[in-house]
DNA sequence: TCTGGGGTCCTTTTCCTT
DNA sequence: TCTGAAGGAAAAGGACCC
């Protein structure tokens, strides 16, 4: 028996990584209180971004758009630590935190410059270490294992290394953990924040991971964690000592399993360094609620935007999908999702249009709407949903995209196309 | 003037076929 | 023809995450 290199499993996380990318664009910024989110459309107006006769950094603080100015809906993506002060913080109502703190600096969400940060970071790892999962846009698994160094001090070394080399390249800080596994790693991250480096091997467990609420362990959400403390389990160490038949009686036998061992710090899962989407969707709240009938116009002029919002996102990621389906959250709240599966993969708007259109028929719309989604499913790459239709019809097969579209003409429109 | 948007995965229900 | 069982796919909902 040869001695197997001991697993080590990293997780990196990016500290207050929007808040830290928009003040890397406008450091005049630093120190005041900065709030992220709201609808995007009227804050991208509210910034002058396009005056590009000066620089960003050169723009007064008193012409940035104030928290107190918006109207709207909307919720706080992320807060500066100088904002959460003031007790505003991530998912609270943007008119609540204005009246908490109306004098704060409102940035919308700029998805595309946290996309280009997070390219950037990101190819530095894998340039070191090149078994990389990602985890969104701020977070990375990385498998540091068979990586040159990556045993030494139990993967503190490599973990120092490439703390260094992010923040030269962006400026940026991030904090990591390293376990044997990607469930101990995640945990571990969170322990030195930010700028913190973790090492958890699996004899911390008792002492490091035990104390710890239920509630950190990645998958325990709000709903499991009430079940949880309703029997009296508040810690990961009072879930391990749990009765498994216990568990099983109020999770069922797959999630007391796991629970059972994720409170152990077993995790078998692999370092993935590559994944294929599942689906594409797009969707989006009204300003005020909607009613089926009375707002027919502006419902069906939002729903084909939509559909072709999701069909260009299908064609220029090279994706097609054969389920489509929407999505209706109602003025109380409540949720309605009603899905269609047609013939042939697509992605182009109107037969999503159509198919969606199909789908929202079965929707109760008794209800005010306060938002309306639509979803591609069961998607294929491009190339992959090509062949497939052109070898099932060489095989000789109806040509369901024809029927599906003269069926489809002969369906009135839900909502009306203005 | 509470409560976004874009995802994944899992469980349960429903429907269809054999 | 009816009935029930079984299994699979699709649909619906829910929990969770960033």
């Amino acid at each position: 028996m040869t001695d197997l290199p001991l697993r080590r499993i990293a997780h990196l996380d990016m500290d207050a990584f929007y808040a830290s990318v928009e003040l890397l664009r406008y450091p005049q910024l630093k120190g005041l209180p900065v709030v992220i989110g709201g609808g995007r459309r009227k804050a991208d107006e509210d910034l002058m971004l396009g005056d590009t006769s000066r620089a960003l950094h050169e723009i007064p603080v008193a012409e940035f758009p104030l928290l107190r100015d918006y109207t709207g809906r909307g919720v706080i993506t992320t807060a500066t630590y100088a904002a959460r002060q003031f007790g505003v913080g991530s998912a609270m109502g943007l008119m609540k935190a204005a009246q908490l703190c109306p004098q704060a600096v409102l940035l919308p969400v700029d998805f595309a410059q946290y996309r280009h940060y997070s390219q950037r970071f990101k190819a530095i790892i894998t340039d070191i270490a090149p078994v990389m999962e990602n985890r969104g846009v701020d977070e990375v698994y990385i498998d540091f294992t068979e990586v040159p160094g990556g045993q030494r001090e139990g993967g503190r070394v490599l973990a120092r290394l490439i703390q260094k080399a992010i923040f030269e390249d962006t400026g940026l800080t991030c904090s990591v953990g390293v376990a044997p596994n990607k469930l101990l790693a995640k945990m571990a991250s969170e322990f030195n924040k930010p700028k913190g480096i973790s090492v958890v091997m699996d004899e911390d467990l008792q002492s490091a991971i035990w104390p710890l609420a239920c509630r950190k362990i990645n998958g325990i959400g709000p709903k499991a964690d009430a079940r949880l403390q309703a029997l009296g389990i508040h810690t990961i160490g009072q879930l391990a000592a749990a009765e498994p038949a216990l568990l099983a009686q109020h999770f069922g036998p797959r999630t007391s399993a796991w629970l059972h061992a994720a409170a152990h710090g077993r995790d078998n899962s692999a370092v993935h360094t590559s994944s294929e989407p599942v689906s594409m969707s797009r969707e989006t709240t009204f300003d005020r609620d909607l009613h089926a009938v009375r707002d027919r116009a502006a419902l069906g002029a939002v729903f084909t935007r939509l559909c072709e919002q999701v069909a260009a996102d299908l064609q220029r990621k090279g994706y097609m999908g054969r389920t489509i389906g929407v999505k209706l959250r109602f003025a109380d709240f409540r949720i309605a999702t009603r899905d269609h599966t047609i013939g042939a993969y697509t992605d182009q708007a109107t037969t999503i249009r159509q198919a969606a259109g199909q789908a929202l028929k079965r929707a109760p719309l008794d209800q005010r709407l306060r938002l309306l989604g639509v979803r591609v499913g069961g998607l294929l790459p491009a190339a992959e949903a090509v062949a497939l239709a052109a070898g099932t019809r060489t095989a000789g097969s109806a040509a369901t995209q024809d029927e599906h579209n003269s069926d489809a003409a002969q369906q009135a429109p839900l909502f009306s196309d203005i």
